[in-house]
DNA sequence: GCATACGGATAGTATAGCTATCCGATAGCG
DNA sequence: CGCTATCGGATAGCTATACTATCCGTATGC
C-alpha cells in the first residue's frame, strides 16, 4: 500500500479512505497484515483521480460511475449514469414549461428523452438568463447547440473506436466528465484568441 | 428585507449572509431598524443565485466577479477575472510541459497568453487523460478546439452587441459562468441524440 | 400600550473530503 | 529468540463551506 501511495502520489490515508468509500477494491491479502496491490489497482486510482480532481466529481457520483464501467451495462445505460453523475439533479417540476418549450424548439430533429440531465440543465440555464435580464439570446444559444452537436459526434466517434466493451464503457465515463472540463478550458483559451483579435 | 425575501425566494437569513459577505449592497437605512431594498438589489440578488445556484460558483468567488461587474475595468481585465473565478488555480509548475506542448500544437495560431487559465486546465484534461491510458486522442481533441472557437465567436458576439459597458462586462461575466453550464447540458442532450441515431 | 416585526450580531449545523491516531499482528534483523 | 519498525484496518478528528437559527435592542402600527 505504501508502494501503491508513493507510485501514485495519493497519501495512504487517502487510498484507504478510498478503501472504505469502495471506490477502489481492496488487494489480496497475502497475510494478515500484508495486502497486495497490483497495476489494476493503480490504473483505477488514476481514474479515481482524474474523476474528482479534474472531472470535479464527488466521492458518490465517482463510486457510481466506476460501478457502471465494472458492470456489463449496455452503452446507452453506461451514458445515462455519467450524465447523472455529472450533472446536478434537476426535477422537471421546478422549471418553468416555457424555457423547457424554447429548448426543445432549439433541439427540433434531436432524439432526446424528457428527462435527459442536459435538457432540464439547459432549460434551468435559459431561465437563469432570462432571470437575470438577458434576453433575445436565441441566437446565441442556437450556435451553442451547433457545437455541442459537434463535440458529441467527436464523442461518439472517439467511443466506437475503442476496441471492447469495456474500453468503450470507460471512454463513455472518461469522456463525459472530462469532456466537459476540456471543453470549458479550450473555451477559454478561443475567448482570450477572439477576444485579443478584436480588440486591437 | 422580509419583502426582497419573498419575491426573491431567498430565506432571509441567507439574504443576511450574503450582505455580511458583501455579495450584496446594504440597503439605505430608512429608520434605526428599517431599511429600503429596490429593484437594484433584487437584480443583484438573482444574479447572485444565478451564479452560485446554476453556475456553481463559490460565494468568495461570485464576490470577486460582483466586484468586476461594479468596477470600470475594461473587458479583456473582466474576462480575465471571470474566467479565473469560474477555474480551479492551476499552478504551471504542476504540469508536464509535454502537455502544455501539446495543447499549444492544437492552438496553433490563437493568441492566448501562457498563463490563460483555460489553456493550463486543457494541459491538465490532457494530462489526466493520458494517466488512464487514453491515447490517440488528437483528432478528438481537435474537433474540440473547433467547437470552442464557435462557441467563443458566439459569446463575443453577443457581448458586442450590448449597449455599454456595464450590460457588456454583465454578459462577460453571466456568458462565462452560465455558459459553461449551457454546453455541457447541451452536450449531453446531443450525445444521447446522436447515440439514439447510431444505436437503432 | 404592547405584541409584532425589523435589522444586525453571533453562534450553531450539516456535509464533504480528507487526515491523524490508535491498535494488534507480523516481518526483518541481529 | 527478542525487539523494533511497519503493515493494514478501524475510528475519531479536522477544515472549509454555505448556510440557518437564536438572541437582542429598537421601533412601528393597530
Amino acid at each position: 500500500m505504501a508502494e501503491l501511495s508513493t507510485t501514485s502520489d495519493v497519501p495512504v490515508a487517502t487510498i484507504k479512505y478510498y478503501l472504505r468509500e469502495k471506490l477502489l477494491p481492496a488487494g489480496e491479502s497475502e497475510t494478515a497484515n500484508q495486502a497486495r496491490y497490483g497495476s489494476t489497482h493503480l490504473d483505477r486510482l488514476r481514474l479515481i483521480r482524474a474523476l474528482i480532481d479534474v472531472g470535479g466529481l464527488s466521492v458518490v457520483s465517482a463510486r457510481s460511475v466506476l460501478r457502471a464501467i465494472d458492470s456489463d451495462a449496455s452503452l446507452p445505460e453506461t451514458f445515462a449514469v455519467a450524465q447523472r453523475s455529472v450533472s446536478v439533479p434537476i426535477a422537471s417540476g421546478d422549471l418553468d414549461p416555457a424555457d423547457l418549450d424554447r429548448i426543445d424548439e432549439l433541439l427540433v430533429g434531436w432524439h432526446v428523452s424528457p428527462d435527459n440531465p442536459g435538457r432540464l440543465a439547459s432549460a434551468r440555464v435559459l431561465s437563469a438568463f432570462r432571470g437575470v435580464g438577458q434576453t433575445d439570446d436565441r441566437g446565441w444559444f442556437a450556435r451553442y447547440a451547433e457545437a455541442a452537436l459537434l463535440i458529441a459526434t467527436a464523442d461518439l466517434d472517439e467511443i466506437e473506436s475503442r476496441p471492447d466493451r469495456a474500453a468503450k464503457a470507460e471512454t463513455v465515463v472518461v469522456g463525459t466528465v472530462l469532456g466537459d472540463a476540456l471543453i470549458s478550458g479550450l473555451r477559454r483559451a478561443a475567448q482570450e484568441h477572439i477576444t485579443s483579435q478584436r480588440f486591437s
